[in-house]
RNA sequence: GCCGGGGUAGCUCAGUUGGUAGAGCAGGGGACUGAAAAUCCCCGUGUGGGCAGUUCAAUCCUGUCCCCCGGCA
């Protein structure tokens, strides 16, 4: 997918109905619906309902649900995998195909602003780069200090490093990644324009203001410690004890991890876990505000979501 | 009741040899081009427990009262 100099002409990129908004506040749930009522598939936009090892921590539909219809693309990835927006958003539109040609919706559901944009934007396209280019690059960070990296970064693309913070460590590491595996600086890339979007769609956002979320969010905890999610971590644990490892960057997981290793107590764990998970709400929003585009529905208003998706479809063929 | 130690930002605390105060966390705002539930940036006026006193000037010194935490009774 990413040689797309090809002579034959692209397919055309398969129509998704998207569903974003803030953690918590009721994607999945009017998913279902919109799946049954549209003759919908579910496929996973969310970063951590990926993993394999947190189905409880991540919130991902229960088996309950996902026998209502497919659910695709979820608790699929190991821990210690991690999946790049770029290469999520193959991967989904190449289900959304599938989906399509089955004469059904492409339902894509999550909260990863990222993925989505990934999917119906288009990213940059640069080649994949050998995970040694960044593992060496690590250990010279380590020996050099960040400074010394964001300084070199200075020194073969100045406008990217202009543009992001010295301290932004996962920023300065990739764009020094771009350059030693390619050659060709990150804002010389961005300048040749995005690739394809992989597909094309709407987005309806699910949304609560902050402060109504919270507590909502309060209680969600208590439902997925009641779940089990303390025996999902232990058991993450044993698989899998490094907590570098990408699958336990969820909150919720890191938090039970600390408090699992005694490093702090229940209540100190639960504490973070709703702060983290509220910061992290807070995060979305500041995302998702910036798109102009959504369309937004408060928790439950199923009819409104219905009835602007049946639009959305209808000028979208 | 007595002896210590405290009462400073929503919380935990720092500091001011007297010139009206600042960190972390929380909270608010923002960024986001292949790890994004990640990574990062910006935002700090608060009757300095109350009241008196000393002083040009008190959050800081003195007196007194109130409250908290230890210890002794």
């Amino acid at each position: 997918m990413s040689k797309s100099s090809k002579a034959e002409p692209r397919p055309s990129p398969p129509f998704v109905l998207c569903l974003a908004g803030p953690t918590g506040a009721g994607k999945s749930a009017a998913a279902l619906y919109l799946a049954e009522k549209l003759g919908g598939e579910i496929v996973n936009a969310d970063s951590r309902q990926l993993y394999a090892d947190f189905p409880i921590i991540t919130a991902q539909p229960s088996p309950e649900e996902q026998k209502l219809c497919p659910h695709h693309l979820y608790g699929f990835l190991p821990t210690e995998a991690k999946l790049s927006a770029a290469r999520w958003a193959e991967m989904a539109a190449s289900k959304a195909m599938a989906i399509a040609a089955g004469g059904r919706l492409p339902l894509m559901v999550g909260g990863t602003g990222f993925y989505l944009r990934a999917l119906l934007t288009g990213m940059a396209e640069i080649p994949d780069i050998a995970p040694e280019v960044g593992t060496s690059l690590a250990e010279e960070c380590r020996a050099e200090g960040l400074t010394a990296m964001h300084a070199r970064l200075a020194g073969v693309d100045p406008e990217y490093a202009a543009r992001i913070h010295a301290h932004d460590r996962q920023r300065i590491m990739r764009a020094l990644e771009v350059w030693r595996a390619t050659g060709h600086s990150f804002s010389w890339w961005h300048a040749r324009g995005l690739g394809p979007a992989p597909a094309a769609g709407v987005v309806l956002g699910v949304g609560l203001p902050l402060d109504e979320l919270t507590p909502r969010l309060d209680a969600r905890i208590d439902a997925m410690l009641e779940a089990g999610a303390m025996d999902e971590a232990r058991l993450a644990m044993q698989k899998s004890p490094d907590p570098a490892m990408p699958g336990w960057s969820g909150i919720g997981c890191r938090e039970l991890l600390a408090f699992l290793r005694e490093e702090i107590s229940f209540d100190e764990a639960r504490l973070l876990w709703l702060r983290n998970t509220r910061a992290y709400a807070k995060r979305q929003w500041t995302w998702f505000k910036a798109d102009k585009t959504i369309q937004w529905f408060v928790p439950g208003d199923f009819d409104g979501l219905l009835a602007a998706a049946r639009e959305a479809l209808i000028r979208n063929g």
